[in-house]
DNA sequence: TTTGTAATGTGTCTTTCTAACACAATGTAG
DNA sequence: CTACATTGTGTTAGAAAGACACATTACAAA
């Protein structure tokens, strides 16, 4: 499935859909902080996030599921198309120009790696622990990064990753995210990080129980967490068949 | 500016980014009815949304921006970027064809307009009263339709018009529409029309108007409208600095 | 073993927003 | 000049969000 650079380079115009790509920033949850996936590209000075090229026959969708795949193992995963760039400027033909060159193929100017480049933008919620991360044949490095850490991206992948996160904002009080973040059985405490990591602001305990109580996609175990350093708290878990109603129709109080 | 269809299908492939497009849903207001501007191809059966193509040195909001200025006359709107519709289904190569043989011009099968479209979606919401529907050189009519008339569209477009009205609504209570798609001046059931003709539903006078003028982006006149068949009500006029405001920052009650 | 500490489990009160509804005022049509 | 539909302006009830209090528990330090 996975072809070398040097021959993706070569063959691509043949292959792809010209001047379309699709980057993904694929979220991840682990130690209580939000993480980003990005691979470091050879001969590039900057980190970027996964993309990838459509095949000229493939759903634009399916790329982005197949970059998620080849970047973290994982299928079947969160994926929401959020926003589409297509600004003249973050197009670096420069830096591509190296990578052609440095892969021994000729820079010639209609190539169809030194286009403008559109790109349909992604976001993955992934379970952490379930991803491995793997850099592909043009890159020399894929890794978790936290979001409060993330380094100066390539092109305007800054802006990519903060649409993104602004989306997944606003979108948060209308869909159920855990699911996808969290391992199947989680405390209170835990998944109140998780939306607190992703607002970027602190949470009443209380009232966030009983606003999540209140979706009424959660099943409470008998089980609790021990080996804190405190008082047990609860484990809990999705219901999956209200989880994909909320999935469907949006979270909404159940009383 | 305009350039005759034989010219533009015959020298596209030079001008444009291939397999790349944008298509608008430009809604209006007028008789309490929310409206669509559609277009009638030339040699299609069915309507179709405006769109055009990207010059490969135009930003791709610019190319949604030039089909608006060129369907209606109007600049300086409201324009939203909503979602970028990819599916491999969505290109009708037949139709393109019999385009492309009606302007005399040869159907050859590596021509430009016979490759898979991306096409990018963008709203708009104008001033019904101050927008020209014209056809382009492609097109035999432009006209404005009922939104609940709209008759079935060319390919995909009654999913993108359905997108942009979830959109739409989605986005009524968190940023103000009315400026855009009202008069200057206007009354308070006016207001509420276009609220209830864009959600679809009916809503109770008084909260609603307790709700807009807790938003404070409106301003009462003096004057009311005489003339209806009735009680003369109270017009308004936005607070054209509150509601940039609002714009940017979103819509909140302000007491 | 005891006790302190920091976290969890649960409950109350207040404020804000939404929803449902009542009544007086007004302009036109008949 | 009267009937009526529509507007202007309330009130009240319920739901959701926000702020806060107190008892419980598990580990850790004494």
């Amino acid at each position: 499935m996975e072809e070398n650079a040097g021959s993706i380079l070569q063959n691509g115009g043949a292959l792809f859909l010209p001047g379309l790509s699709v980057d993904c920033v694929i979220f991840g949850f682990h130690d209580n902080q939000l993480k980003v996936l990005l691979l470091k590209m050879r001969h590039a000075e900057k980190w970027a996030l996964p993309g990838g090229f459509i095949y000229k026959e493939e759903e634009v969708e399916h790329a982005a599921v197949r970059v998620l795949q080849s970047r973290t193992g994982l299928s079947n995963i969160f994926l929401r198309q959020f926003h589409t760039f297509g600004e003249l400027s973050r197009t670096d033909k420069l830096l591509n120009k190296k990578l052609l060159v440095s892969s021994g193929l000729q820079a010639d100017e209609n190539h169809w790696f030194l286009q403008r480049f559109v790109t349909v933008g992604y976001y993955a919620l992934v379970n952490f622990s379930g991803a491995v991360p793997r850099p592909d044949a043009t890159s020399e490095a894929c890794a978790w990064w936290d979001l409060q850490e993330v380094p100066p991206l390539n092109l305007d992948h800054g802006d990519i990753l903060q649409k993104a996160l602004e989306t997944l904002r606003k979108q948060l009080s209308d869909q159920p995210v855990g699911y996808s973040l969290l391992p199947e059985k989680f405390t209170m405490p835990e998944l109140q990080r998780l939306y607190e990591t992703i607002l970027g602001k602190q949470l009443d305990r209380r009232n966030f129980q009983r606003r999540m109580l209140g979706y009424g996609i959660l099943k409470r175990l008998e089980e609790r967490r021990s080996g804190g350093a405190h008082k047990a708290p609860y484990l809990y878990c999705f219901d999956t068949d209200r989880y994909q109603d909320a999935l469907l129709n949006g979270l909404q109080q159940k009383w």
